[in-house]
DNA sequence: TGTACATCAGTGAACGCGCGTTCACTGATGTAC
DNA sequence: TGTACATCAGTGAACGCGCGTTCACTGATGTAC
């Protein structure tokens, strides 16, 4: 019926791009990662393997595609998580986030590994992963900064920052903690190294046989991390 | 020269096991976990594939062995860790034992991802992996269970416990750390997690960019987890 | 000490499979006059 | 509106590769009498 040329093309192109990613996303719940072959995934879809040359330059082009949706996926499911919480306490907002995406995680186990499990033997991740993988980062990060004023004396639980910290912290402190004292800053990152480490060591079957109720044990762990990033007591102190 | 008969035997079928278990070590080294195949095993050894089959049953035989032999490596590492800090404060133990198993990851990166990245597609670990597993997390737990007397009172920097924390990490708590209150387990946890959950990040790629001195920000980390066990005060307190 | 026999290590060929990528091609879709 | 042409999506066959595992076999090593 309706002929707008080219853009025709380019609508029904894009809307193949879409479904590739859809079955090449069906394929990695089904293989993993490092099992996902092009192959497959054009089998899902009816299509002969060299036609999605037309759409992927290459395996690795489509994993990216995976990689970077994967990343947005994750900083959604915190995005979500937060809004749900919004105006109460920091510490809510940042057991919100963290279940969100814990919950994220187990929902998508072969997503999560891809981004943040071991690295697909021979992959090269390019710039555009990398920025993507900031969403997540960037959502917890401004709970701490809504939450702790430039000038808040940091939780006394944390050491004496050593000489060097706030360099060594640098460039993740200016970006997303511009003006937070070094401790906080560090705190920050432990809270989400926490938050990253517990749902990949869960989903990697690390705590089987040693915790019985992770729901619990996970919230507490989380609790705890806000503490050190001053999440837990009133916060917005001025000096 | 010597024939002691089947025990030769024996003798050279061990050294051969061993030496098919280095070679597969050092496939693993260049290839990764999930590209580790029995022929590139066999190939380096100069024999068939068909070979190998005398000395372990299957692929997945093979990778159990070398999945036990590096938790035997970690755990040996943080051992030798811990005793070089021996009669130093328990602060001190925990640190010398956590940049001993961080320095053991960035030295076998390949091994680090067998055991703590994404399981092996298709591979489902026996038991006797899960026993191996336990050798660092006993190591560490050791010098929380030296330095925290079992009446001592959780850092006040831990949150409330809910009810049923203690029942949620039961197991563990039994059995590494007897007689410990549920805020003191739990922050153990957080504590291991912390660590295997940061070498995970940092060999991975996730810290790349947004710090910048690693051996600096770690050893903050791990000072700052430890003080939510329990290990930066003077501990053995009595009630 | 010597010989017949059993055990076992290692060989070589084969099975059936899957993979990423290339290339020349057919037809359909859109464009320009 | 109609036709000649260019673009582009998708096909099908092929390339060269690697994989785990099996099986019948050859010879050497050890054992029992």
């Amino acid at each position: 019926l309706s002929s707008t040329g080219v853009l025709d093309r380019a609508r029904v192109r894009a809307e193949l791009t879409r479904e590739i990613l859809a079955a090449a996303h069906d394929e990695l719940s089904d293989a993993g990662a490092a099992g996902l072959s092009l192959r497959a995934v054009a089998r899902r879809l009816d299509m002969v393997p060299s036609a999605l040359y037309r759409y992927f330059a290459s395996r690795d082009a489509l994993l990216t595609a995976l990689i970077v949706e994967a990343y947005q996926a994750v900083g959604a499911a915190a995005e979500t998580g937060v809004e749900a919480a919004a105006g109460r306490p920091p510490v809510e907002q940042w057991l919100a986030a963290a279940s969100a995406v814990r919950r994220w995680g187990l929902e998508h186990p072969h997503d999560w590994a891809l981004v943040y499990g071991s690295p697909v033997p021979g992959y090269q991740a390019p710039p555009d992963t990398i920025e993507a993988a900031l969403a997540v980062t960037r959502v917890l990060c401004r709970i701490v900064s809504d939450a702790v004023a430039p000038a808040a004396r940091p939780p006394t639980a944390l050491p004496d920052p050593p000489a060097g910290l706030a360099g060594a912290l640098q460039p993740i402190g200016a970006e997303l903690l511009p003006g937070r004292p070094p401790a906080v800053v560090a705190a920050a990152v432990t809270a989400w190294t926490q938050l990253i480490g517990w749902v990949s060591l869960e989903l990697f079957g690390h705590y089987v046989g040693g915790i019985t109720d992770l729901d619990l044990a996970f919230s507490y762990a989380m609790r705890t991390v806000a503490g050190l990033v001053g999440l837990a007591d009133s916060g917005r102190g001025e000096g």
